[in-house]
DNA sequence: AGCACA
């Protein structure tokens, strides 16, 4: 049998292929390299206060003691961001474990009832022990039990922050778009965006120029300032729209400059709009 | 973790 393109299992297929290279819709984060005695609790405890962050889930593989967990944030952005400021931390300093954090292959598929915990427990292993001659093949997880496994542990949790938080970004967008006529400033999932981003982690001598030249290459870039602060520099890069600094974020987030000796640059929205003169 | 200019 072929799969002729009105198949939806086939549809299906190109849908998941296309996630496997093009990865900026999505929200969640993978998370592995967790000591095998990690808590849902530790998990959330480390991605809650990132801006834009949802919920997560603590998966038991199945696949010997092997934890993973998935964190979903309101947008692509933001698990990024916190991407690139969780990945390679140092989890557990007795053990010296390092965390590895990357892009999921899909978004959490978790259904966002009101009073739904803000972190979930799937637990694999019971069922692994009992099938363990047919999922005996390739990889330890898969999304699609991910999805399928959440729903009926969703209502033994009361943890009240998801809802809590939402409201507040709610109401904050609200107010926001009362007072903000030119939209230099928008809420996105209770990230406050602004087309002036902050730029730290820059190498000590790294220079105007060479920032300059590198943002220059993007559309709406306006103006450029940089100080030093206790030695490191920082710098402010001003756009015209937000779209055209949401696109700088992404793509420059964590990444080296010639100048740079501690890691990636790490950008952020700043607090407020550049002053225009 | 570090957010100035007015």
């Amino acid at each position: 049998m072929t799969h002729p393109p009105y198949d939806p299992y086939y549809l299906l297929q190109q849908q998941q292929q296309q996630e496997y290279t093009d990865r900026t819709g999505v929200n969640t984060l993978f998370v592995s390299g967790l000591p095998d005695d990690v808590k849902a609790r530790e998990i959330h405890n480390l991605f809650r206060r990132r801006p834009g962050f949802d919920s997560c889930q603590l998966k038991y593989t199945g696949r010997g003691n092997q934890v993973v967990a998935f964190a979903t944030f309101f947008n692509h952005q933001s698990a990024v961001a916190a991407l690139h400021a969780l990945n390679g931390i140092k989890f557990d300093p007795q053990t010296g474990s390092t965390l590895h954090i990357e892009l999921a292959r899909s978004n959490s598929r978790r259904k966002r009832k009101p009073g739904s915990g803000a972190y979930v427990v799937i637990d694999k292993r019971v069922k692994a022990a009992a099938n363990a001659q047919e999922s005996s093949s390739d990889e330890g997880y898969s999304d699609a039990d991910e999805a399928a496994g959440n729903e009926n542990i969703d209502s033994a949790n009361k943890d009240v922050l998801v809802t809590a938080t939402s409201e507040i970004a709610a109401d904050l967008d609200n107010a926001v778009a009362g007072v903000d006529e030119r939209s230099e400033k928008t809420f996105v999932g209770g990230l406050q965006q602004c087309s002036t981003l902050f730029i730290a982690n820059l190498g000590p001598n790294c220079t105007e120029d060479e920032l300059k030249q590198v943002l220059s290459n993007y559309p709406g870039f306006n103006v450029l300032k940089m100080r030093a602060k206790g030695g490191m520099p920082i710098a402010f890069a001003d756009f015209e729209e937000i779209e055209q600094a949401n696109k700088v974020m992404e793509e420059l987030q964590g990444s080296l400059l010639p100048s740079s000796d501690r890691g990636g640059m790490h950008i952020e929205y700043a607090r407020s709009k550049m002053r225009k003169t």
